[in-house]
DNA sequence: AACTATTTATAAGA
DNA sequence: TTCTTATAAATAGTT
């Protein structure tokens, strides 16, 4: 979208690419922030320039909540452990130790979410389902709190809407009778 | 850019949020990819749809090298640096990434076991509901495989163990006649 | 899932 | 860098 078209390659001429870079982080960040309004999305958008520059959208101003909940969600789409494990012959122990915590983590979070739930016995499968069923009672207890406040929140508003009305009409109707006398 | 201007404000209608949001989301993506390849950036976008579908694009295939980068920068730029370096001079880098890795995945997994739900907004706790019914689902359909598997097993058993009583039968009555001989 | 009238983004030029 | 403008691209509303 300009004088002409753009072959989806790096662009070679130093100056345009700074400059094509500081237009399209722009038109990205924008836009990112569009669809997070419009379709009520939650976004993070992390751009880092040749140089290393780092610019950032993300939606609530608290990129960490994005990036935790990110990291919920990508564990069960499996790789990530191996990272951590394979690159370096050099670990110590601690290292082994905490890598070692983060896998045990990892596939207790996979089954909690229902997944890789081959590796489990039947009575574990049984232990899973009590416990899931007991999480998802509770998350439901405070889904039902949280509404129930907002709702009488907006209750109580109401109300007091309601008695600035009544007062406005006292006013109007002394008024009214006021212009009577 | 279509056939009527829109207000950044969130999309009422249900049906043209949601067809918004899927094309916008890979309107985004495909920006991402485009300022990526032309000016050499390293680019993460995570969106998590309204109701906590998440959809994702980075640089490299690993989102998490550029999380890991993110972290670095905003833990040398921002707050709570201090902490970190006030508990121990002595952690290096990698120590406290896979500590507060750890942290990070035992407060998540508190969350899908149904705890410390108060430091989750109204949205997470409805995401949460959907996630955790999702693997509940898994499980039972994981519960109820495993048990079909201990019937057939178990009718197999009796099939055989039939078969083997008719043998004995058909031997004894073999002896029996011979013994009439 | 396609279409197309418009709006928006942006490449190139100044 | 910033502005201008011709043109490419994205997409809102429609079928």
């Amino acid at each position: 979208m300009g004088r002409g078209k753009v072959q989806l390659r790096r662009i070679e001429n130093n100056v345009s690419r700074q400059v094509t870079f500081s237009k399209r982080r722009s038109g990205l960040l924008k836009k990112a922030h569009e669809i997070a309004v419009l379709c009520d999305a939650d976004v993070a958008v992390i751009v880092f320039s040749a140089k290393g520059r780092l610019y950032e959208y993300s939606t609530h101003t608290s990129m960490d909540r994005i990036l935790e909940r990110y990291e919920r969600f990508s564990l069960s789409e499996g790789n990530s452990v191996e990272e951590f494990t394979e690159l370096e012959g050099s670990m110590n122990y601690d290292h082994i130790k905490l890598s070692s915590r983060i896998e045990a983590l990892q596939k207790s979070q996979r089954n909690l979410m229902g997944e890789q739930l081959d590796s489990l016995t039947a009575r574990e499968v049984q232990q899973l389902e009590q416990q899931i069923g007991n999480a998802l009672r509770n998350i439901r207890l405070r889904k039902n709190h949280l509404l129930t406040n907002s709702i009488v929140e907006l209750q109580n508003k109401e109300r007091s809407l309601m008695e600035q009305n009544i007062i406005l009409e006292n006013v109007n109707s002394i008024s009214f009778r006021e212009s009577l006398l």
